[in-house]
DNA sequence: CTGATCACG
DNA sequence: ACGTACGTGATCAGA
């Protein structure tokens, strides 16, 4: 093979791999490892791709160089490199030296430095080498054999520059990048450039003047104006800025190309590495994983015999026929489940006190932890859940139960294929830089929930039975009128038969079909209303058959010892919102008189009352700060209301002249630009034409103009990645945008939109809860969260807390995230839930 | 078990 | 020229 140099700036590529992951990565002593983590991904990812035979990373060193004694503020305006990242310095280098690939530093000179010297003397010898670094200053080595490959966003991906590419993106020679820094500058390293010269001025300018001497020979040539001026006062500091960003090739290297020869990683050295920093997937990636996950046989154990496992064994694995524990190459110890052993006569505490070490002081993997905490008790102080790991990193699959999740990774439900599971999801959730919504978002808030599943929320039976029994005299009452009318007995609840009685018997005009027939909806019979004098009637059956079936006989029979437990689905949504269900207490109803009704058999319990808080206009507030448009951030800094304000810029006219119809249509406007508008949407929510519809839609873009850049912008990215990102960085994959079929296509383009949106708003209020959690125990309260509705928290407040809760709430939901418009909850609190409004 | 409908944000 | 708002879960009817 063909002799290749690649020449690694260090420094460089350990700053981006420290600032793009996060330093909770950290080794068994506790010290951070992420720099070092990032770095040898970055590493293995470019050997893969180029396969060099020489490798040489370069370091900077601590003294002054000679850049340093020409330009005395040279770096000065760089922050403190934080401790975490130094100390991870030399723990590199001693890892390299390990794993077999040469480093290397010089006193007084810099890592671009030894680089250029490197590159030049393989050059000399017609050797190819690619320049591994983030800075893209060291573009001015490119040359006949050398190019440079650059880092893009995070760790994850390069890409190659050339001579062609250079011209073809900058339309520069690589000699004329120090030219390019003369005039521009670059923060990064203090070279001051000429003030008020950006890149598209300085690339103009060195399209017609290539370097800066010639520049300025030529300066009378150029017209007298405020460029001029600049260039003219800018003289001195674009030479010496020329000269700090021009990287010398010739300094006095002591060490040789060939001390830099490179055979492949060392397979010894690497395992030893990986395993002192607990790099996992290092193991996977080069199959030097260690045997003890591989099981073969399966035993069945008791609790009593489990002590002599504790030493053996590391992980302790909750699958769905008990605990496994995975102790050495060959076997694999099972618990029985719980009921199998209670069944056989064992006592619960003890078994509870035997598997105890292994819960709470193992490191605990498997699937559905919360499901688990409820049966086993919360005694998980260690986790890590394979749902959440597998809805984190990919969140638009129907179902993530282990059979699932097992299926579509082709593993085995045991202990082996659950760590391999496990290892794997780490992996990739740092390949796709989801550490943070997975291990600072989910995993803390796993416990909050299961907390908040565990207290419930106190429900009136006697309530509900007295409601019941009013609104089943209503029925009855409405039946019979809508029998009487419709001159015939039926099942109004039967949507074929009611479409029977409306479209064939009584030949109401058919106003909308369903696949399978006529459609009886709220909007054709709304449609229907005046036609007929039934109609109205069968709209309020409807509307208490429903209320009463789902939220009064429905719930109902979900109390139990007078307190309803909800399970919050972590691993439901698309966009990372939770889900509620058996019961779904995130529905109940809230519009109406029976809605009040309902929630007034929600109670606190004696001593406590019901506090809730509530953000207002979330989602317009995220989009204002993501889409950074001028006029929505302007009207919540002033604390305008929005919907008025919307209509006041799309009519032009004063807010104070907005009338409630002109409001209320510019809250539908609201609405539909959060979930990816169209003009057939608007008008037929609106009940306006389609062009009417459109020429607001125009408008309201005129004037929100930052939104519009905003849609565009990410449907375009989105397109490109095939997947968004919330405010914290949580993905979905959208893959319905590359389908062929436009219906298809422009749901993705939509639900590209919204994600961002949602799923940001979603982010804030779990990391608002986790602040409320732990600010509520650190203060020692009793007060309780139950509750979560989308933007809205519901907790018991103890009746002595009841002020001090109100503004921790306000506290920790308006400061969960910092954005450019501020956020604002309003709280209020009573004896039962429909007070708290 | 699926479709239609409707409750919530 | 396509046919449309984003995200959920529960209930009922009727296969």
């Amino acid at each position: 093979m063909a002799d290749t140099l690649l020449a690694i700036d260090g420094n460089s590529l350990v700053f981006r791999a420290y600032w793009a992951l996060p330093t909770t990565m950290q080794d068994k002593e506790g010290r951070p490892t992420n720099a070092m983590y990032g770095f040898f991904t970055m590493l293995f990812r470019v050997v893969e791709e180029y396969h060099p035979t020489y490798i040489a990373v370069a370091f900077d060193r601590s003294e002054k160089t000679f850049r340093h004694k020409k330009y005395e503020e040279y770096k000065a305006g760089r922050r403190k490199t934080p401790d975490e990242l130094l100390a991870q310095i030399p723990m590199l280098q001693d890892a390299l030296g390990r794993v077999g690939v040469s480093w290397v530093d010089q006193a007084g000179y810099e890592a671009d430095d030894i680089i250029g010297a490197l590159s030049v003397q393989a050059e000399g010898r017609n050797m190819p080498s690619y320049i591994f670094t983030a800075d893209r200053d060291q573009l001015q080595l490119i040359d006949d054999h050398i190019s440079v490959v650059l880092t893009k966003k995070g760790v994850t991906e390069t890409k190659l520059m050339t001579k062609d590419v250079l011209l073809e993106e900058m339309g520069l020679a690589p000699a004329q990048i120090p030219d390019l820094k003369a005039l521009m500058g670059d923060a990064s390293d203090n070279i001051p450039g000429i003030a008020g010269i950006g890149e598209k001025t300085a690339l103009k300018l060195l399209h017609e003047y290539p370097t800066i001497e010639t520049l300025y020979e030529n300066l009378d040539r150029l017209p007298k104006n405020k460029l001029y001026e600049k260039l003219v006062g800018g003289k001195d500091s674009a030479f010496m800025s020329k000269d700090l960003a021009t990287i010398e090739t010739d300094m006095p290297l002591e060490k040789k190309l060939d001390d830099f020869r490179f055979t492949g990683f060392e397979g010894d050295g690497l395992r030893s590495v990986s395993e002192q920093y607990r790099f996992t997937s290092f193991l996977k990636r080069f199959d030097l994983g260690s045997e003890k996950i591989k099981t073969v046989k399966t035993e069945t154990i008791s609790p009593q015999e489990l002590t002599i496992l504790d030493d053996a064994c590391e992980f302790a694995f909750l699958v769905k026929d008990g605990v496994r524990l995975a102790v050495d190459g060959e076997t694999e110890y099972v618990i029985p489940l719980k009921q199998t052993l209670l069944d056989e006569g064992y006592d619960l505490n003890d078994v509870l006190r035997a598997l105890k070490p292994f819960l709470a002081d193992k490191k605990v993997i498997a699937h559905d932890v919360k499901s688990l905490m409820h049966e086993w008790g919360a005694l998980f102080h260690d986790f890590y859940d394979t749902m959440l790991g597998a809805w984190v990193l990919s969140p638009s699959y129907p179902k993530y139960d282990l059979a699932s999740v097992m299926k579509r990774a082709e593993l085995e439900e045991n202990a082996a294929g659950l760590f391999e599971l496990s290892e794997r999801q780490r992996d990739e959730i740092e390949r796709m830089e989801l550490e943070n919504v997975m291990y600072e978002i989910e995993e803390p808030l796993l416990r909050v929930l299961y907390a908040m599943e565990e207290e419930g929320f106190r429900v009136s039976g006697e309530e509900l039975a007295r409601l019941g029994e009013k609104y089943d005299k209503e029925i009855s009452g409405l039946t019979a009128k809508i029998f009487e009318l419709a001159g015939q007995e039926f099942n109004i609840s039967s949507t074929k038969q009611l479409a029977e009685v409306l479209f064939e018997k009584l030949r109401l005009p058919v106003v909308k079909k369903t696949k399978t027939g006529y459609s009886t909806d709220i909007e054709v019979l709304e449609k229907l209303e005046g036609k007929h004098p039934v109609i109205p009637y069968i709209v309020e059956y409807r509307a208490l058959t429903k209320l009463k079936g789902t939220y009064i006989d429905g719930l109902t029979g979900m109390i139990r010892n007078g307190v309803i437990h909800t399970t919050f689905l972590q691993t439901a949504t698309a966009t990372g919102r939770l889900s509620s269900a058996e019961p779904n207490l995130q529905n109940i109803p809230v519009k109406s008189a029976m809605a009040n009704d309902i929630r007034s058999a929600f109670v606190a319990p004696d001593g406590y009352r019901i506090v809730s808080a509530d953000y207002s206009q979330i989602e317009l507030r995220i989009l204002a700060a993501i889409a950074d448009d001028k006029h929505l951030k302007d009207a919540f800094m002033k604390g305008q209301d929005i919907h008025a304000r919307t209509a006041a810029e799309v009519l032009g006219k004063d807010i104070g002249a907005v009338t409630p119809a002109e409001r209320a249509s510019a809250k539908a406007v609201n609405f539909g630009i959060v979930y990816g508008i169209s003009d057939f949407g608007l008008a037929r929510n609106l009940g306006i034409t389609r062009k009417q519809a459109a020429d607001y839609i125009a408008r309201y873009f005129e004037e929100f103009s930052g939104v519009r850049k905003y849609m565009d912008e990410i449907i375009a990215q989105a397109h490109e990645d095939g997947f968004v990102r919330t405010l914290c960085g949580r993905i979905r994959y959208i893959p319905e945008l590359s389908s062929g079929n436009y219906n298809i296509r422009s749901f993705g383009e939509r639900a590209a939109l919204n994600t961002p949106i949602q799923g940001s708003a979603a982010d804030i209020i779990k990391i608002a809860m986790n602040r409320v959690e732990k600010a509520l125990e650190k203060q020692g309260y009793e007060s309780k969260l139950v509750l979560q509705v989308h933007d809205e928290l519901i907790l018991y407040a103890k009746d002595d807390e009841a002020g001090a809760v109100t503004e921790l709430l306000r506290d920790c939901m308006e400061n969960a995230m910092e954005l450019d418009v501020p956020l604002r909850v309003n709280v209020a609190q009573g004896r039962t839930w429909a007070e708290a409004k």
